[in-house]
RNA sequence: GGGGACGUGGUGUAGUCUGGUUAACAUGUCAGCUUGUCAAGCUGAAGAUCGCGAGUUCAAAUCUCGUCGUCCCCG
């Protein structure tokens, strides 16, 4: 269950836990991606060694390789990836919209073709949920429809219908196939695109169908970043306060200190290990591209303000070299400084929100921190 | 001493025979992109007076002569 232990005052910040089979999670929290049952380059014990509560895997890529028959026979995905903290899995939705070669979307499911062999495959609500079980997933999403931006009005609502559609059959086959005693949450994904009555119908279909948790979803796919974050001026008002909000997908760290202002609780996206393996690292003033010629002779730490591992140890040239050199090494060492300044930015937007001092850490954040968007775009407020 | 092959961005090559726009490709370098994952991607930029000199020609990386350099073979 979700508890939410405090509102913050002066911000719609909130400080809640989540309990799961799999223990307890403070938020709001940020969920590093792994996509394959790994967030890429870095062990359990990485993840362990700076305190990560909970990891965000997904049910498309798993389905399709090692497959249910492997992580079933393993013992599900904890077992498999030896993971014994919360895991939330993504259905797949995002990835048919993404990554797969769509053939086919009716309301009874979704027909598209494997990215990694070409072959056929039927995805339906109930199939996405049943998957997730075995999975054993502490939070399911489940399958829903992400519209494109941009994406004109009766693709939406089609978008809308047929996510609320999916999300009744999803909650049906949860309740029909759970095992009892066995703690599961299902979350409801709000779509709408851009169109804000759109999303204030979806939410309200959503809530009406009491999910565990709601997420926030068809964002983060083009739009400009203002109109990303006024999705969530439609949505969060009609969410009800006892039940986790998750932005999905969002966001760099700017972002996520500014939503958690809004009210969300939950993140995840895989810029902190992406922009990792492409050479930036994040800093408290912003995004350093430590691939870049500057830092040839920068013997500094990536980040000074930053008390990882690799921030006490190693060097922004020596990383540099290594990512010159195509060493594997550089791309590890980054990506963990990456996922450590999260996890850690959330630790220490809890203790603000907990010390009533979260208005003050957004000024001083926003004061120090270089965003990436246009003046016109500016997250502060 | 004689004979032969080759000199084109940092590196490796194509183009030369059959002269014709701003000399191409790979890699490297430099930078940008990245938001419910695309490590080994995507986009862009810089970088060569085609070893040097002369000649032929409307026009030379390309043909001719000379010269320098590297490598190979023979003595």
């Amino acid at each position: 269950m979700f508890q939410l232990i405090k509102q913050d005052k002066s911000t719609k910040a909130r400080l809640g836990r989540l309990t799961t089979a799999h223990g307890a999670v403070d938020s709001p929290f940020f969920m590093p991606v792994g996509t394959n049952g790994a967030v890429r380059s870095l062990s359990a014990e990485n993840l362990l060694e700076f305190d990560t509560q909970i990891v965000l895997s997904n049910t498309y890529h798993l389905f399709l390789r090692p497959g249910l028959d492997v992580i079933g026979a393993a013992g599900g995905l904890h077992k498999f990836m030896s993971w014994d903290r919360p895991i939330l899995t993504d259905s797949g939705g995002y990835q048919v919209f993404s990554l797969a070669r769509l053939r086919k979307l009716t309301d009874e499911g979704v027909e598209f073709q494997s990215h990694h062999d070409g072959s056929t495959q039927f995805f339906t609500p109930e199939k996405v949920v049943d998957t997730q079980k075995i999975l054993g997933s502490d939070i399911m999403m489940p399958l829903d429809e992400c519209a494109p931006y941009p994406c004109d009005r009766s693709q939406a609502e089609r978008s809308v219908l047929r996510t609320t559609l999916w999300a009744r059959r999803s909650k049906k086959q949860y309740h029909a196939v759970l095992d009892r005693g066995r703690m599961q949450y299902l979350f409801g994904i709000v779509q709408g695109a851009t169109y804000p009555d759109l999303r204030e119908r979806s939410a309200r279909e959503l809530v009406g169908l009491d999910f565990d948790g709601y997420a926030i979803g068809g964002v983060s796919v083009g739009e400009p970043v203002p109109l990303m974050f006024e999705t969530l001026d439609w949505v969060l008002p009609l969410l009800p306060e006892d039940k986790p909000r998750y932005f999905m997908g969002i966001g760099l760290p700017d972002q996520i200190v500014k939503a958690v202002g809004e009210g969300v609780d939950m993140f995840d996206t895989c810029v902190p290990t992406r922009y990792a393996r492409h050479g930036s690292a994040f800093t408290r003033q912003g995004r350093v591209v430590v691939r870049n010629a500057q830092y040839i002779k920068d013997f500094g730490p990536l980040d000074d303000q930053c008390a990882c591992r690799v921030c006490a140890k190693y060097t922004r040239s020596y990383i540099r070299h290594l990512f010159n050199s195509n060493e594997i090494l550089g791309l590890k060492l980054i990506t963990y400084h990456n996922v450590f300044f999260y996890v850690n930015l959330m630790k220490e937007i809890r203790a603000a929100i907990q010390g009533n001092t979260f208005d003050q850490f957004q000024k001083e954040f926003f004061g120090a921190y270089k965003s990436e968007f246009a003046a016109g775009e500016s997250l502060a407020i």
